[in-house]
DNA sequence: GTCGCTGCAAAGTCTTTGCAGAGAG
DNA sequence: CTCTCTGCAAAGACTTTGCAGCGAC
């Protein structure tokens, strides 16, 4: 069965993260301190990508007596790719923004009349993916994939 | 038959290329100047994606005459992407990357660590996308793809 | 001639680094 | 205790912008 709480689901898989995170700092005579819990922490409830500047303003609101410095914030965030416990991507044109790789990957459908956009998953598509990946010896840690096109509702509106 | 000189078809190509920007140009009530052309014509010739930086270093190789400022360069690349002739990619810790859009279509797979882009094409996952669009509904008109990872050589690098 | 373009340098952004005190192991 | 971390501020890296003269049209 697949059935669980979301409560539990959570709190199962973030001390999973967390335990990775600290044998990753043991391995490395690292040292856990509260600011790299509160940004590994930070990032996983957090449902979007995050820019460095954007997390850290969401830290200094979920824990405004622990004056985290932007500086901490980019170091761990470099910490945390470096052992590949996050991805980031750069969209866009400025700044790149984060994620922890243990979350689900969707990719996206966009409706350049719009806007409209509609997430999918397809599983060949991952597959070969990770097929190619492994042909041109890279080690994938994410991917980004965005279709364009016009959605059912506008193309019926092209047709008046 | 599809055999042709190098020669003849990439002049052919560029005059092309050429001509649709001074389009664009004309267009947008926008000057064609000495520096403009030579930044398209080095796009052109080049097989890989520059940085605004290593654009202008082949550019002061090339024509050292002409002293082109860096500023000149970043505005004329800003151009060409607004006006869809140039499409850029972002990576790792460094800036951007572009390449001229009316190259062949193409995928990337792009090396977090060391900026090192892949180019490929994956014929499965080009008929999925379509397939995708039609079961979602969307008349397809463009995508793009990157896959983001770890190159052969930065995996060694790692922290584990 | 007009008005956009260019190079230069200065100003912005975003990110990294040096340092001295704080704190984990 | 030792040696890494942290916050701060200064330094770097990359990009944009203001300006006065230049050059395309």
């Amino acid at each position: 069965m697949n059935v669980t709480t979301d409560f539990n689901e959570r709190t199962v898989e973030y001390e999973q993260l967390l335990n990775d995170f600290k044998a990753i700092l043991k391995k490395n005579a690292l040292k856990f301190t509260i600011q790299r819990e509160v940004i590994l922490e930070t990032l996983y409830n957090s449902d979007e990508h995050l820019t460095p500047e954007s997390l850290h303003h969401l830290i200094q609101e979920k824990f405004p007596d622990l004056k985290t410095g932007i500086a901490t914030v980019y170091r761990t965030l470099s910490l945390l790719e470096e052992s590949n416990m996050v991805t980031s991507l750069s969209f866009g044109t400025q700044g790149k923004k984060y994620e922890l790789g243990a979350k689900n990957h969707h990719d996206h459908m966009i409706c350049t009349e719009c806007g409209t956009i509609t997430e999918f998953v397809d599983e060949q598509i991952e597959v070969r993916q990770h097929a190619i990946a492994n042909e041109l010896g890279f080690k994938m840690s994410d991917h980004s994939m965005q279709i364009y096109g016009t959605c059912k509702t506008c193309q019926n509106k092209q047709l008046q």
